[in-house]
DNA sequence: CGTGTAAGGAATTCTGACACG
DNA sequence: CGTGTAAGGAATTCTGACACG
């Protein structure tokens, strides 16, 4: 049933998924001197590891940066982006869980592939699929199978 | 509605995320010289990048590392193992798709942390809602708002 | 305030070779 | 086959300073 093996789920969870400043930078499109600058007024925390010389982030202060320069380009000033990205990146602490905990099962769906999302909660007769369909994703219940 | 910058969810985008080796390395829990000599058989594929010195790997890629270390750990040959993580691994582009396409609306339900996944396909007066209840995640089905 | 850059040292990564088994 | 290591060069990151505005 489950063929995603627990460890690799695993690599979606909290702290696991670590960037340095470059990678972070690149795939934020966000200069690191702002990325220092920004760490220096608190607004985003790198990770303490053990032997930790090179700054590490997680995935949550990959989104929250990413957030910070949407509000910025929007016209905010530093600190209210800051504030506003405050906010909404505890989003992605429920991304993460939900990885981890409910990304279970790849499975076809009328030939397509398709994440089984598990049961409802009410219902527990009924899984939820999230399909793809023609480069699509597309939510159905299906039967649970027994 | 939408409470999540497209930009936001485009960070998990397919070959947006990139990783340097050590950092691949260190959350996969696989030596570097592993990694090299996967690569160098042909197991694992570094991303291009135009000024492209250090070699970054996607998502993808860190999940399929994490699949054929699974499966040696089982006993596989590394052919074997990559063999069975390559069937797999085609699971981390469904993630990717669906956390950029559904992850969309962060919301309470019942006064818990839910996401939004968006309409059931066959029938769009419900929505299926990602909530955090104690911990865990659940699957419900709300009324849509209009 | 918010960001960039030049500067020198420290840590990281690269490649091809070689060891072991 | 599958992995580790020593080796030297190349690219990356760190910090504190200073420029600009």
């Amino acid at each position: 049933m489950n063929n995603l093996p627990k460890e690799v789920r695993g690599l979606f969870g909290k702290h696991r998924l670590q960037l340095g400043i470059g990678d972070l930078a690149r795939v934020a499109g966000v200069s690191q001197s702002k990325i220092r600058y920004w760490e220096q007024k608190g607004y985003v925390h790198s990770i303490k590891n053990d032997e930790g010389q090179n700054h590490k982030y997680s995935l949550k202060m990959l989104g929250k940066i990413s957030l910070i320069k949407h509000f910025m380009d929007e016209g905010f000033t530093l600190q209210a982006a800051a504030e506003k990205a405050e906010q909404r990146h505890e989003l992605m602490d429920v991304v993460q869980k939900i990885m981890v905990d409910r990304f279970i099962e790849l499975t076809q769906c009328d030939g397509h592939q398709a994440i089984n999302l598990g049961p409802l909660d009410d219902d527990p007769q009924h899984c939820v699929f999230a399909v793809i369909e023609n480069d699509q994703t597309k939510l159905r219940l299906v039967p649970t199978k027994n």
